[in-house]
RNA sequence: CGGGGUGUAGCUCAGCUUGGUAGAGCGCUUCGUUCGGGACGAAGAGGUCGCAGGUUCAAAUCCUGUCACCCCGACCA
């Protein structure tokens, strides 16, 4: 069905994408990354192209998180696109976990193939694999650099691209090829390193809260949902709109595992040769997916100011040839006026948008953008020494004029108050949507969808965050998978004041005690 | 990798059942009228119908294979 179609089909109000997201989640996803301009997808199967607008958002996120990582102790450094194949067979988890969705480098050269083609030509001698993450190509360089006690805490960060070869992708969610972080620390005693894993989790949950407005559940990974290799995984979970969970980062603690596979070893003050303690953390361009989930609507994008990548758009009024460069005039002062203003520690981000277009069809393609502020300016604004100014978090009709200066005065703390309640109206969601349950049969009841009117279709959002006891039955986690597809997000970490999380209780499944609630949830 | 669906103009799609040599809307270009809100009129450009075979006098249409994308599973950040 397209647009048109759809508009005429029914007195509902007119939205800026379609379809809308009780209609159809999925498909408005991705509507979304493509109406707002942020990624589409490639020639190549499963990878994408970030747009300008989508990568603006990316490179502000590295900004927020890079400072984040150094504040930490943490240097950046780069290490190789490819991995020795053998380097990867060393952690025996770890290459089960990953081998089959590697991509592998077999030659190193293209010949004629005599039909005017090419053809790979230079087979290696040890096949390279592309790296799916970097844990033993940097295991392998750690153990080189340390040596003593004296080397200890390493603590190195690489922004890169890895490969996963994933059967299913999704814009930005999942995708052959990603961009992320991935933070590698080696340290002389389990204590340390558990230490790192919690810090990092905590820098996450304080990065995808305070900058995303994503609010986050963190907590502890069970079993079968580890990271290949690792003691521990820790995770932040947000609760996008349809109520499913989205992972949004990791940290891992990986005890000796990856030290003893590939000799990180270090001489202690007592001169006895140990196995460091590792760990690894990383959040990915999935963080943009999450943004988008957690804070579109039907009228595309909503962009939080702190990642945004320009805080507001001034569209000048032209269509008076008279009053055309006055206008223009009044815009370019405002404009400069405003980039003098700071938010969060920077100055304000400002675009003039003097394309020749309607002003209706301009205005509908930021608000699509998910542009924090749009200011409407034209010949009356100008009489006045005011703007027209629309905030994207409230309706589109819901304009308001402002006089000039105090509209400028007040830009921070503008954006500012958005960015707050962009996280309140999340975080309110979330809670809305968490529940305490306490019996097999109202677990089941919750995650299976309700079915409404005559044509049987399961409703399409449905269920939510699910806090149960659970014995940590590994069978019953993959019973459970199979029957309703939930899964236990997270064990919650303490101090989050999620109800009744700390207080022991008996697991509803299985009738075995349990020492607190675990997050469950169907999940990306 | 299993089940389902879709590939036709830049985009969204019709045409396919019943084979006869390519259509619409949007977008784009030009001109005019408009313009505080996703305009209207006129003219114009644009496609070897995903790809490869086969059947046929003739294939977008029928058959086989293949590739890509989407949805549901399995896998996963």
């Amino acid at each position: 069905m397209n647009a048109k179609n759809q508009k005429q089909q029914s007195g509902k109000p007119k939205t800026a994408i379609q379809p809308t997201r009780e209609e159809n989640y999925a498909e408005w996803y991705q509507q979304v990354v493509k109406s707002a301009e942020m990624a589409e997808t490639s020639a190549v199967r499963g990878c994408m192209v970030i747009r300008p607008w989508g990568y603006a958002v990316w490179e502000n996120i590295q900004r927020g998180l890079d400072d984040m990582f150094k504040a930490t102790g943490h240097q950046n450094a780069y290490f190789p696109l490819f991995i020795p194949l053998s380097y990867l067979e060393k952690e025996a988890e770890h290459v089960e976990g990953f081998a089959k969705e590697c991509a592998v480098v077999t030659h190193h050269r293209l010949e004629s193939d005599g039909e005017g083609g090419l053809k790979p030509a230079g087979e290696l001698d040890e096949p390279l694999v592309v790296r799916p993450t970097s844990e033993t190509i940097i295991g392998a360089t750690f153990a080189k650099w340390i040596e003593s006690w004296r080397d200890l805490p390493l603590l190195i960060n690489q922004w890169a691209n890895v490969v996963r070869w994933e059967m299913r992708t999704r814009l930005f969610l999942r995708t052959a090829e990603f961009l992320w972080q991935e933070g590698h620390t080696a340290h002389a005693t389990k204590e340390e390193a558990v230490e790192e894993t919690l810090r990092m989790l905590e820098v996450y949950r304080e990065f995808a809260t305070n900058w995303l407005a994503i609010p986050v559940v963190t907590g502890e990974k069970t079993k079968g949902e580890r990271f290949p290799g690792a003691e521990n995984t820790y995770c932040i979970e947000g609760m996008m709109q349809d109520r499913k969970a989205l992972q949004a980062g990791t940290s891992h603690f990986l005890g000796q595992n990856f030290s003893k596979a590939q000799e990180i070893t270090f001489a202690d003050q007592d001169t006895n040769i140990q196995h460091a303690w590792t760990t690894s953390w990383g959040v990915s361009t999935r963080l943009i997916g999450g943004l988008i989930m957690t804070h579109g609507d039907d009228d595309c994008m909503i962009m939080p100011p702190r990642v945004a990548p320009s805080h507001i758009v001034i569209l000048p009024v032209l269509h008076k040839e008279e009053t055309r460069d006055a206008v223009l005039a009044y815009c370019e002062q405002l404009a400069e006026d405003l980039r003098a203003q700071t938010y969060d520690g920077r100055p304000v981000r400002v675009e003039i948008d003097k394309r020749d277009l309607r002003g209706g069809e301009k205005s509908w393609q930021w608000i699509k953008r998910g542009i924090p502020l749009r200011a409407e300016v034209g010949p009356r604004d100008m009489e006045n020494d005011a703007v027209f100014v629309g905030r994207r978090d409230r309706g589109h009709k819901e304009k308001e004029t402002v006089q000039r200066q105090a509209f400028i005065d007040g830009i921070g703390a503008q954006l500012g108050e958005m960015q707050d309640a962009m996280l309140a109206k999340a975080t309110a969601h979330r809670d809305e949507n968490m529940i305490m349950i306490d019996t097999k049969e109202a677990f089941y009841a919750y995650f299976t969808p309700e079915r409404e009117g005559t044509d049987k279709q399961p409703a399409p959002i449905h269920g939510g965050f699910a806090m149960t006891h659970f014995s940590g039955d590994v069978e019953l986690e993959e019973q459970i998978k199979k029957d309703l597809a939930v899964t236990v997000r997270c064990i919650p970490t303490e101090g989050q004041g999620l109800p009744g999380q700390d207080e022991p209780g008996t697991c509803p499944f299985t009738g075995k005690p349990s020492a607190g609630r675990v997050v469950w949830a169907k999940s990306y």
